[in-house]
DNA sequence: TTATTTAGTTTGATTATCAAGGTATCTATT
DNA sequence: AATAGATACCTTGATAATCAAACTAAATAA
């Protein structure tokens, strides 16, 4: 029980760390928070559909129709309408889209490394285990 | 460098989850997300001053006020104005706050436990030995 | 005393978001 | 084939969160 306690206040304590440290990172590039949630996903999934998209950002797709308008006059993201189902329309990065997602993400990887650096190769090993775990759980 | 990726999307694939567990767990208390995350911040820090807790949560003091405004007409945090420094507040939880912050708490810690039960014991304590110098690096 | 810093508030503008309604397209049923 | 229902996306109107900048009051330093 006091374990559970433990945890539950060291899982909070990093979910808001990681929170503040995404939106610090993210300011400097000018672009805004959902701005460049919307890029990573993008990035590390690969193209996808609107509805798709909203889902795994947790928006509607309203939402999301307003947010790609933007992200296309910025340049970042191309719609693609598909001959299969008329009705949909895919979604990818442009070279400049990916391009911020390869800087964003090594600055993501630059701070994992720095955050586990002072742990051995067990407990990196075992993190990478247990976290595995608790997200097949989630 | 494999370990580092596996890591970063397992910690961005958590983080992902968490927020948008909050986030429904939240939208059925019938307040919004920004009014919970400050009643949880006072619950489990106790009082504290307007700037302090607008540092904790990552926003400005203007935008703090405003908040403050509409938990002190819900009812469930006071504004306690300080006689040794008059220029500062403590904010405090009412008990109607503290009944939500119990409430919300016990969610999370269900969740913890609900999360880690395929964990070993063994495990629960490397994670939390891993996650303590994670957040004290951070 | 006067100047500077600090704590909190107010205001105006921007962004993100949702719910609800609308259009076009696809799918299943008759 | 015709119709009904479901799905994908878009539009619109309203609300909430946020910041920057200007403001007030109080504390502190010169």
């Amino acid at each position: 029980m006091q374990k559970l306690k433990q945890l539950n206040h060291l899982l909070i304590e990093f979910y808001d760390k990681l929170s503040s440290w995404e939106q610090s990172v993210v300011k400097e590039t000018g672009y805004t928070l959902a701005q460049v949630h919307t890029i990573e996903v993008l990035g590390s999934h690969g193209p996808m559909r609107m509805k798709e998209l909203a889902d795994r950002l947790s928006i509607t797709t309203g939402t999301l129709t307003v947010q790609v308008d933007k992200l296309v006059k910025a340049g970042l993201i191309v719609r693609l309408p598909q001959e299969s189902d008329r009705r949909s329309i895919l979604v990818d990065l442009t070279p400049e889209g990916r391009a911020l997602h390869e800087h964003h993400n090594a600055l993501h990887l630059a701070l994992v490394e720095d955050l586990t650096r002072h742990l051995s190769s067990e407990e990196q090993q075992m993190l990478i285990t247990s976290m595995t775990k608790i997200n097949r759980e989630f």
